[in-house]
DNA sequence: CGCGGCTTTGATGTTCATCAAGTAAAGTGG
DNA sequence: CCACTTTACTTGATGAACATCAAAGCCGCG
């Protein structure tokens, strides 16, 4: 059958690059045992804050927002990520409970693997485990570099951040179907919904992007980043 | 001579606890032919922003602050933090680079290893990896839920939060030295000066703190922890 | 004792959240 | 497939929160 032909799936997931580069055959082999793969709609969450970890899991494809929520009841967005960024593994090994929980904005596949046979492969394999001590830094990075710059810009400075980053980041492309509400902006960027909202408007009214809906197009890609410079 | 005893205080150090503690004998004296220990007086950088980095460092014993500058020209400040929660070292594997400064708060002592050596020991010992993993995934978690926190405050909340920081978390003391000037206050909760000196008097005139220049005594430790949760 | 930096306080204006009311869009059940 | 309900979006008006500016007081240091 191809049983086990789909198991080893794994040998030629784009992810073996990021972490699992440093894998023998044989664990590559004892990595597919272990393996399953999870699909998630839109909107569905993929793990719950304060909810015990027991896997490791990381996104094979599709979009994830990470989130927690706060004392007064409102959600507030950590980052907003792609693939082999899958930040919900941040704190795997210091803590014993999600921090944060994670939704898919788009349909999503992710990969579960038993978090014990993750350990035993870091304790095993030194490569391995530098590999993923560098990767989850990164990732670290990212996000403490993301939040300091978010902070720092004004409420039009924000807007024109996040249009940015699903520009240059998500996408890769100018025209792009935005995967979040304007409350989800509100919530990433830490300002009100309505004045993500007036601000769209704005950039809209000044030629600066166009807006069909859910579609957004960056027209005037360089005033975007003087804006989201200066803010 | 006492060459030899001076070079192996390490194995007395109570860094050892943390990430230390799985070295045997031959680890720890390696160590100790490879460590310098350098003081800085209060003010002093520690490390610069977009310096290369060639070492581990940890904070033996003082205060330091980790910042950066943004592009207009004003100072970031990312954390403030005690001993062994040493967070230059966060990215330490995954950039070449220190993304942020630190500078000393007080009178500090820093331990220098080799970084070449420290990664030879991440690639040799294994439990000595997975230590050193949580380290840091546990430096990233508290800044990251630091920041989070912080940006969900309003303006009084904030100066409650940075009062309680210094009560609970660096001083363990309702009456304390501030290491800090009013502006560093402000560019660490990301608020102007003047609005964080106005908020102290307020908290002066309420009865919740008492201020003797750079001496604060927190009086009323539940109000305080009332406006932060609140803010 | 006089200079420069840090602190304090008041006055003013800008930025942003909030509220409200209306419109569009997207589900939902018949 | 249409009427109904709900949810998301939009826009304007208002007020609160906060930054900025300015002037004066304080303190340490040469």
């Amino acid at each position: 059958m191809n049983e086990k032909k789909k198991s080893c799936i794994c040998e030629n997931c784009e992810f073996r690059d990021v972490v699992f580069a440093y894998l023998d055959e044989e664990s590559i082999d004892q990595l597919c045992d272990n393996k399953e793969e999870q699909s998630f709609r839109k909107g569905e969450i993929i793990n719950h804050e304060g909810e015990k970890i027991t896997n490791f899991k990381y996104l094979k494809s599709g979009l994830v927002k990470l989130y927690r929520r706060t004392a007064t009841g409102d959600e507030q967005v950590v980052t907003i990520t792609r693939p082999f960024e899958f930040v919900s593994n941040m704190s795997i090994f210091s803590e014993e409970r999600y921090q944060y929980s994670v939704s898919a904005l788009e349909d999503s596949v992710v990969c579960t693997v038993n978090l014990d046979f993750i350990k035993e492969l870091f304790l095993r394999n030194s490569s391995f485990a530098l590999g993923l001590l560098i990767k989850i830094s990164k990732i670290n990075d990212k996000i403490i570099r993301q939040t300091l710059d978010i902070r720092q810009k004004n409420l039009i400075g924000r807007v024109a951040f996040v249009l940015l980053y699903f520009t240059n980041e998500i996408y890769n492309s100018r025209v792009f179907d935005l995967p979040v509400s304007r409350k989800e902006i509100a919530d990433y960027i830490g300002m009100s919904t309505a004045n993500v909202i007036r601000t769209l408007s704005d950039f809209k009214k000044e030629g600066i992007i166009r807006i069909f809906g859910k579609t957004i197009e960056v027209v005037d890609l360089h005033r975007l980043e003087v804006i989201s410079r200066r803010g």
